[in-house]
DNA sequence: GCGAGATTGTGAAAACGTTCACAAATTCGC
DNA sequence: GCGAATTTGTGAACGTTTTCACAATCTCGC
């Protein structure tokens, strides 16, 4: 298969969390989730009327060194006062910045099942700044009609919503037979990120990234830990 | 707050993911997660009625390297045939018993909401030996009632019937400000793995293994990516 | 049965991610 | 204002995970 010069060149190594450019540095993808995680302990942070916070308490709250925290953030600027930490709500809006929530994320939700109708249901996401205002199914049935308020279009308007409301983000929640074919016509519809909670391993160009959420794996990873 | 001999000394750095123990060597919790993609792939390719396949063969299926797919399986035993491969069915019985997946598993779901029930109804775990055959909510509503079979107790039964059927794991999905009290009573109780939908951070001993399932920081880091 | 070809299992190297440790910067109580 | 206390930002050390590379092993067609 290949040449002895070259063992294992069929290889591709490509894990599917690697890191992202951004300007001249590579960010991991780990530090990316913790954005996130510490955008949400912020927030909190914030509800509570607490005004400054040092990378010890933060990573506390999370379970985390101190300097990871320090570093995470240091791929991005310099946040913090030394002798004092951060203030709470500018680092916030720093985070939410950089990762982008700071504006709204036009979200399509695609299959309309039961997965996809208790996403729909849910308004955490609104909260953060994405509007997830459109649904499709193969079958637009009666119990669909405006699930909580988003409308279900039939999976031939697809393409054409996509394109006219500018849609970035889709959450995919189809039979595992359809994903393949529907992530084909997102990638050519123009979207660059898809969450995907089909157990199949997507077939898509570099730009377009996909979040796996893999509730078999994580129910057979526990498993193994059941001694 | 620490001495200045011992800087830093409150952090307690333990990283959310980190790895367990096998006999003597300690398995990364990376390695446990791509087992059960192994095992997969290998049903599809049983499926198939294909009967080898080689580590490269495996690898290129999910992305990965071929070194890494064999170094893997190296922590568990010798299931190769070098010059051939391996044998599909086999080397997926072993895995399945190396993550415990051989076994029915007793699994309760607590609180049956719009994720909850959704999860309810979905056939997948059942199929893979995962027994989600008790749910509990604090209102046992007239919706509830036999979710897909799945009888809805009242929470106040939560600790008794844990014990009684020897329910090792727990799927949590309900509100965040039920989700550490909840998770209390369940270790009480005895159960050690929990798969926890709720943005929340659970106290919990070193023996519970939890695994978190949080789609608004999936959500998020997608943001991220969006250029 | 034999030998070319395939593929494993695994040390060693490389890449990557985390933690340490401390100089530099700033705070804040007095 | 001053100085002790605090906390940042970051090189260097450390630890872990991934990849390379190849000897050892087995297959399979002839
Ligand atoms: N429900 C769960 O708890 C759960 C758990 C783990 C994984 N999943 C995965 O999530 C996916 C959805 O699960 P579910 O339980 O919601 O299934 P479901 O059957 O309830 O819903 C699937 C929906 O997709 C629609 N659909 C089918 N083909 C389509 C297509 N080509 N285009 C658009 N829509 C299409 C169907 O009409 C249906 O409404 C599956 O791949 C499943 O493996 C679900
Ligand atoms: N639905 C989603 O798509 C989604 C997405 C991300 C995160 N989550 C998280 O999952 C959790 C559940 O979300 P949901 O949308 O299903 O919410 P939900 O309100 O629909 O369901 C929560 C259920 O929990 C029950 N409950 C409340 N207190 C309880 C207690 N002490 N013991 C047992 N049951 C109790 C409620 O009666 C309700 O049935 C939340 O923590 C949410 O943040 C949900």
């Amino acid at each position: 298969m290949t040449g002895p010069k070259s063992p294992d060149s069929s290889d591709e190594a490509q894990n599917p969390e690697r890191s992202a450019v951004l300007g001249e540095k590579k960010i991991p993808a780990a530090v990316v989730k913790r954005l996130s995680l510490y955008t949400r302990a912020l927030q909190n942070l914030e509800r509570n009327k607490v005004e400054k916070v040092s990378s010890t308490a933060l990573a506390g709250e999370l379970g985390l060194n101190s300097a990871q925290v320090r570093k995470d953030l240091a791929y991005f600027g310099q946040f913090g006062v030394p002798g004092f930490g951060y203030h709470v709500g500018e680092l916030r809006q720093h985070l939410k910045h950089i990762l982008g929530t700071d504006r709204e994320i036009n979200v399509a939700l695609i299959g309309v099942g039961h997965l996809g109708k208790a996403l729909l249901s849910y308004g955490g996401f609104h909260r953060q700044g994405f509007r997830i205002m459109w649904a499709f199914d193969v079958e637009v049935r009666e119990s669909h009609v405006g699930v909580e308020r988003v409308p279900v279009y039939h999976t031939s308007e697809l393409d054409r919503i996509i394109r006219e409301e500018s849609i970035e983000l889709v959450i995919l929640t189809v039979p595992a037979e359809a994903a393949q074919g529907i992530a084909d016509r997102l990638v050519k519809a123009g979207v660059s990120a898809i969450l995907n909670f089909v157990p199949t391993r997507l077939q898509t160009p570099d730009h377009v990234k996909i979040h796996y959420v893999d509730l078999a794996i994580e129910m057979e990873s526990l498993s193994f830990y059941l001694r």
